[in-house]
RNA sequence: CGGGCUGUAGCGCAGCUUGGCAGCGCACCUGCUUUGGGAGCAGGGGGUCGCCGGUUCGAAUCCGGCCAGCCCGACCA
């Protein structure tokens, strides 16, 4: 390609409102465009990369026996109907009508669609089935960022495999994992596998891929002693143990005017720390009232209720309803004595005794509450965030905890689409049993977002050559006869050998075609110019670490073409 | 959805307080010079000032409404 006939629109300026590096260097290099919130139009330079990203994830696919499809992005509102995912899934949902008044929507995944084709499968002897495609998704996120890492429109590599058993499915499941890792190691990604939500997805367990990154929306925690990894929607810990003294007698009443918090209510006294009272949530779940109950000093993480009590429809509770059902608001309720609510009790506070909660009335407080004794608990559930420090679940090492961007998410699903949506196949005994199946997904976009974050430097982005838009790009840096020769011999030399090579011919001063060269992150630039050209000689930078090296014009091409070939 | 902020030329911004010819830098076009790290000089083109309405002799500027975008939080396969 030559750069003077190429739509490479850089800007030397950042762009205002591009805070994350690869917002920043996408748009600058020229290799994106935004349309509207959380909507890019894909530039030739942004295309390429995708369409590399998109080869490495298609090959990788196929590998593990993927096979590709194509399927719709326009959808029946009906078929969505039928999983119930019509009116479950509904904010992020567009929905429209047709001429005809009929339901339609964009989709935002495609389990629906692959599971009515799997319905044509009739024998176990057709499975394992695995199958794919790289669609367009659509999901009005409430709030798209950071460039192409949140986005509403994008492009998905989204796989689906069917098996007869639990054993097929693990083994689905593994052949994805192995190729996730593959895919990310080869476009230059560094992930970790971490223990995940299944969220409205449904299914046993879930597994994401995470790249460190601060320009990451989710938080993770790891132990680097035994490596256990997860999502802190749904990791475990184990909490610094608190002391209790010793306590008796039955629960007593204080007064605690105008205390609505916990750090209002530790001034009363080291038998009021943080870590000896109970904090009180009122959640309303599935319309019904639920108390959620924790250590004072810990915090909530609604998504281990959403998972652990298997509905989405949890929502804090509001003032006057909390106040009707309890007689107190938020800031003083407690769960002594109270029947008649689910009472949710995180584990850390099992056996613990000689605790402060509210009273369930304003200004008032107890002491010398002792859990099991005082508390109805219907069920203990694990809802606590976890914060750095606390022990590893697994061997007890302090965790850490840090942003990441989720590059891949794979599910074992179950028979929750293939149940509703009659995708059955007889066994070898002749029974009639729903399909058993996972589904996996790799946003392209994202992972292209994501290998900028991990390989930029302050002149722009450093490309691994496996996803470079342009593998080497040949400078010229003078107009005279001779340079602009030398230079088209070396640029048809790499061609000759199948390198994906840009020329720079265009009439512009050797700053700006090095500064252009960099921020769009060509993996090698051979320079050309009448200097080293005297004396038979080219130059040759190598973008990651920038560092040069001078070599005889007439080897330049081949000894390039040599190092690309090594590293694509 | 709550909070904060911004919409003026392709990009980055000033002008708005105190109403009176729509500006600056970069980019773009022409010419000359220059040519190994974002050149110089000269000339030139380009803007419904986000949209609608109001006040006024006169609105980028004041008032009202709306729209869009960004950031933080909530939310989020």
């Amino acid at each position: 390609m030559r750069w003077s006939q190429a739509f490479i629109p850089t800007l030397r300026q950042d762009p205002a409102d591009a805070e994350a590096a690869s917002h920043r260097l996408l748009v600058r290099g020229g290799f994106i465009r935004q349309l509207m919130s959380g909507s890019y139009s894909l530039l030739p330079l942004g295309r390429r990369v995708a369409a590399k990203v998109e080869a490495i994830v298609r090959a990788e696919m196929n590998a593990i026996g993927g096979q590709e499809f194509l399927l719709p992005v326009v959808h029946p509102g009906e078929v969505w109907k039928r999983t119930g995912r019509w009116d479950t899934v509904d904010e992020i949902m567009v929905k429209f009508r047709d001429r005809r008044g009929v339901d339609l929507l964009l989709a935002i995944t495609h389990e629906e669609i692959f599971t009515l084709l799997a319905a044509e499968l009739s024998s176990y002897r057709q499975l394992p089935q695995l199958w794919y495609h790289l669609q367009t998704k659509f999901r009005d996120e409430p709030r798209p960022k950071a460039g192409l890492l949140r986005v509403r429109e994008f492009t998905m590599k989204d796989s689906y495999s069917f098996d007869v058993d639990q054993a097929g499915l693990d083994r689905q499941f593994d052949n994805h994992y192995a190729a996730y890792t593959r895919i990310f190691r080869r476009t230059g990604l560094e992930p970790l596998a971490v223990q995940a939500s299944s969220g409205v997805m449904g299914g046993s367990e879930s597994v994401e891929f995470m790249v460190p990154s601060e320009a990451g929306e989710d938080l993770i925690a790891v132990c680097r002693s035994c490596g256990y990894a997860g999502n802190v929607e749904r990791a475990a810990s184990v909490p610094a143990p608190v002391e209790d003294a010793p306590w008796d007698g039955p629960p007593e009443r204080f007064p605690t005017p105008g205390v609505r918090t916990i750090a209002a209510l530790e001034a009363h006294g080291d038998f009021a720390a943080a870590g000896r009272q109970i904090k009180t949530m009122a959640y309303v779940v599935d319309g019904r009232l639920t108390l959620v109950l924790l250590r004072g000093d810990h915090e909530v993480m609604e998504q281990k209720l959403i998972d652990g009590l298997g509905t989405q429809n949890i929502r804090p509770g509001h003032p006057d309803e909390i106040r009707e059902a309890l007689g107190a608001l938020p800031g003083s309720l407690g769960a002594v004595g109270v029947t008649g609510f689910p009472v949710i009790v995180d584990p850390a506070l099992r056996g613990r005794r000689n605790m402060v909660t509210g009273a369930n009335q304003d200004d008032w407080h107890l002491r010398g509450v002792t859990v099991e004794r005082d508390i109805a608990v219907d069920r203990w559930l694990d809802v606590r965030r976890v914060e750095a420090g606390e022990g590893c679940s697994a061997c007890g090492a302090p965790l850490e905890v840090f942003k990441a961007i989720e590059v891949g998410h794979i599910f074992k699903l179950g028979t929750k689409y293939s149940e509703a949506l009659g995708a059955r196949v007889l066994d070898e005994e002749g029974r009639e049993c729903p399909i058993i199946m996972g589904s996996y997904g790799i946003g392209v976009g994202r992972q292209v977002a994501a290998v900028v974050e991990a390989h930029h430097d302050e002149a722009g982005i450093v490309w691994p050559v496996s996803v470079a838009p342009f593998e080497v790009v040949v400078t010229s840096v003078a107009a005279d006869a001779g340079t602009t020769a030398a230079a088209e011999e070396v640029y048809r030399g790499l061609l000759e050998r199948g390198i994906e090579a840009l020329i720079d011919d265009r009439e512009e001063r050797p700053g700006v075609k090095f500064a252009d060269a960099e921020l769009i992150g060509i993996p090698f630039r051979i320079t050309v110019g009448p200097r080293r050209l005297a004396e038979g000689k080219a130059e040759v930078m190598r973008r990651q670490g920038r560092v040069t090296e001078e070599m005889a014009l007439e080897e330049a091409a081949a000894r390039v073409a040599a190092a690309v070939i090594a590293e694509r």
